[in-house]
RNA sequence: GCGGAAGUAGCUCACCCGGUAGAGCGAUAGCUUCCCAAGCUAUAGGUAGCGGGUUCGAGUCCCGUCUUCCGCUCCA
């Protein structure tokens, strides 16, 4: 597995430099695990989001886009089993500086005493635990870990820290007034805005199943440790699509939805080599089969998008939470339903990451008599910030004008950028690092014949083309 | 959260045993330049992360704090 924490740390630099990538509140000392997009960044990521929502709605025929809010009903995430699964009580142990979930720190005490013969205790034990867990009194899980002389199997002492909850959601307030306001939460993944919107969708879109609905989105969640760039956030983006099928048919689907979206992230032109697939062993309490493709970053191979088969878990509970009949009637098989589900949730940050890892590149270009290195941004042309440079080869004789009534002729269709200060080569080596794929340049010539040279960030090699031709040979290459 | 290291100009760094900050690159303005960074001139930019202590005097020593990086821990 590859490890070049070096690069990676390269790249971190060369995203604040360039305008891609900035710590957040950074004038405030940053703010940990939080990220804004700059100038550049902001621009890449909004084209792997179109280039995402593009291929996976206009291109599929049965999948349609929403746009579902934040802010959700609280019993939402009673229904998908966050609320229940992921805000534990921890207690660290105060020598081995290990941590524990309060409850698995108990239960395994529990069957030390089953194995010990002490049944009845190790009962009463367990009962003792579910009703202060139930009620969320941790000085009494406290008290019942010390009154049982429960160790830490590292240190072997029963040297506790105060239990602390941690909690996987963000809550806030919704109402204006504090001591009316009832507890809301941000929502920790996009996939339940598609699920309670099931029937609406279902309903005004007349698909029938299978059928897909897509989403991109922003969720939030409390990590332990966030670290490692945008790769983990606090606040990170989701693009998501559930694919709604008939029961017993998730098989298939699975593996349609692994082999599609797998094809996807080649398009990017990443090679296969780069990818591989991670097949979860221990499943999610939702999920009958998952796994996740994984692309090499620099930092080793990492989770990009996850693909699971979710079964009818999250319609069925938001049946049985909202009392609203979650069904599907095949009119081909005469039956009612609850869909079965398959997700592909990729992650736009990560996939950002994974674009900026895969372009990054320090090149040495000394020759015998002089020394020369560039670092570029070979980001693949459909998904660079600016498509097209041009620059007028001196700031005088006319060429400024010229290039002028190029940008005017291009800009509607593309990002164009307009550069006359310093030397060509200057201006050539600043587009390569902030990834932009074509120069134009303006000389003299041009007002002789009406052409100009064309230089290509990757190979730097040029072309003389006519200005008449320009919108056109970019455009090839950007759709 | 724990342990280790580091925090001086936008970036990379210097200031040797404490005497009130400097370089290169970058940026900006101009000059030069007919095709691939490091040609010339000028300008801007730092109360040395923050707070406290020792001292006649602290970027330099001590303590605290914050942030970042590395390792461990956690991660449907």
């Amino acid at each position: 597995m590859a490890n070049d924490n070096k690069k990676f740390q390269a790249i971190i630099s060369h995203c604040k430099e360039y305008g891609y990538i900035f710590p957040s509140s950074e004038i405030y000392d940053g703010l940990s695990a939080v990220y804004d997009y700059g100038e550049w960044g902001s621009e890449l990521k909004k084209n792997i989001k179109d280039y995402w929502w593009k291929s996976m709605t206009q291109m599929h025929e049965n999948i349609v886009g929403i746009d579902a809010a934040i802010f959700m009903h609280p019993t939402t995430w009673k229904a998908s089993g966050h609320v229940d699964n992921f805000s534990d009580p921890m207690i660290d142990n105060k020598d081995s500086k290990k941590r524990y979930r309060v409850d698995h720190l108990i239960e395994n005490f529990a069957e030390e005493l089953e194995e010990k013969g002490e049944s009845d205790r190790a009962k009463k034990l367990l009962e003792e635990m579910d009703r202060l867990l139930a009620a969320s009194d941790y000085e009494g899980l406290k008290q019942l870990i010390e009154q049982n002389k429960i160790k830490c199997s590292v240190s072997g002492t029963a040297h506790w820290t105060d239990i602390r909850q941690f909690n996987l959601m963000f809550s806030t307030q919704l109402g204006s007034v504090t001591e009316e306001a009832n507890e809301i939460y941000l929502r920790p993944e996009t996939a339940q805005g598609i699920f309670v919107n099931f029937l609406n969708v279902q309903k005004t879109s007349r698909l029938k199943i299978p059928f897909g609905i897509a989403q991109v989105g922003k969720a939030f969640r409390n990590e332990i440790v966030a670290r490692q760039f945008i790769f983990r956030m606090r606040e990170f983006e989701q693009m998501e699509m559930q694919y709604f099928i008939r029961p017993g048919t998730q098989k298939e689907w699975y593996a349609f939805w692994k082999a599609e979206r797998m094809k996807w992230h080649q398009s990017l032109g990443i090679g296969p080599e780069k990818f591989r697939f991670h097949d979860h062993v221990k499943l999610a309490h939702y999920a009958d089969a998952a796994c996740d493709i994984e692309y090499e970053f620099p930092i080793g191979f990492k989770e990009v998008e996850g693909i699971h088969s979710r079964t009818d878990f999250d319609l069925r509970n938001h049946q049985q939470y909202s009392k609203k009949k979650m069904q599907y009637f095949d009119s081909e098989i005469n039956q009612n339903y609850i869909p079965y589900v398959i997700e592909t949730s990729i992650g736009l940050d990560r996939t950002v990451l994974m674009v900026l890892s895969e372009a990054y590149r320090e090149e040495d270009l000394s020759t015998a008599d002089k020394q020369d290195s560039r670092v570029v941004l070979a980001i693949p042309p459909r998904l660079a910030p600016i498509k097209l440079a041009i620059l007028p080869l001196v700031k005088k004789d006319g060429l400024p004008e010229i290039a002028r009534q190029i940008m005017d002729q291009c800009k509607p269709w593309f990002r164009c950028f307009y550069e006359e200060k310093d030397t060509i080569g200057k201006r050539y080596r600043r587009m390569d690092a902030i990834g932009t794929p074509f120069c134009v340049t303006v000389d003299q010539q041009s007002k002789e014949d009406g052409t100009v040279t064309i230089r290509y960030r990757d190979s730097m090699q040029q072309d003389r083309i006519e200005i008449s031709r320009i919108k056109e040979i970019v455009e090839k290459q950007i759709f």
